[in-house]
DNA sequence: TTAGGTGCAAAACCTTTGCCATCCC
DNA sequence: GGGATGGCAAAGGTTTTGCACCTAA
């Protein structure tokens, strides 16, 4: 059975109260404020539970460190690939494409993640003041 | 400059000529067909400057192993769930997916991926008998 | 000739795991 | 009380890197 602990309760907490997608490292960060003495192990292992238990959801599309958002209604994401930062998009989901393609491609699709990528606002107004323009 | 080396050639042969998208593990077992004194080092470092030379593309869409593919034209995939193998989809691009989010959000869109998920064919063929069905 | 490339091995990095103490139910 | 959980540290898997030697151009 599950149990509730305070460490679990601050990974979500962590994760819910962040709209930057934080990756292990920075829930770990996170986390410590309240609970100094928290360990690594314990925040993957509370990120592994709470995946099990449907609350949070693990983002890996192209990077190499997994991210977590807490779950909520599906949507797509936006990545900059100058600060690596992932932001959520409030644009429509195509729940209709999976059986699209399943009907094209006899696969049975479940589901489908969608990412766009590009130089977010900031990085964009950073790199423009660096080059004096 | 860059040089023409075996080693090199081998990687890019090794990708090219596989349908199955390998990962840097499975490129590294076949280049040793060929050079067996080559070292994982050598692949690793190829895989990184075949991706800078546009030769060869890096997925790591919802996976945490990288996986490699020769560059061509853009396209969509299908990973299965159950055995991780990744395919490349026969179904239109929407090259103007890009500009209509970038009307809505106001982010600077350069390009999107977009993954479908499921369970193969040959997956679901397995599953089956196994359950003796 | 020489800068780029290779092989090897160690290091770096992210994540998982074994062990035992601790805590929730 | 007992099993789930936590802390710690070591191990695991993937990728990168330092270094001395080699080789394509």
């Amino acid at each position: 059975m599950r149990r509730q602990t305070k460490q679990r309760e601050a990974v979500l907490k962590a994760i819910a109260g962040s709209s930057s997608h934080p990756t292990a490292d920075m829930i770990y960060d996170e986390v410590r404020k309240a609970i100094p003495e928290i360990s690594k192990g314990t925040v993957y292992r509370n990120l592994r539970v709470l995946q099990e238990m449907g609350q949070v959801l693990e983002l890996t599309l192209d990077g190499h460190v997994s991210r977590y958002e807490a779950k909520q209604d599906s949507h797509y994401h936006f990545r900059c690939e100058s600060c690596g930062r992932v932001s959520d998009l409030d644009i429509p989901v195509d729940e209709d494409m999976n059986r699209r393609v399943s009907a094209i491609t006899g696969l049975k699709v479940a589901r489908h993640q969608l990412e766009f990528c590009g130089i977010c606002d900031e990085c964009q107004t950073a790199s423009k003041k660096n080059k004096g323009g």
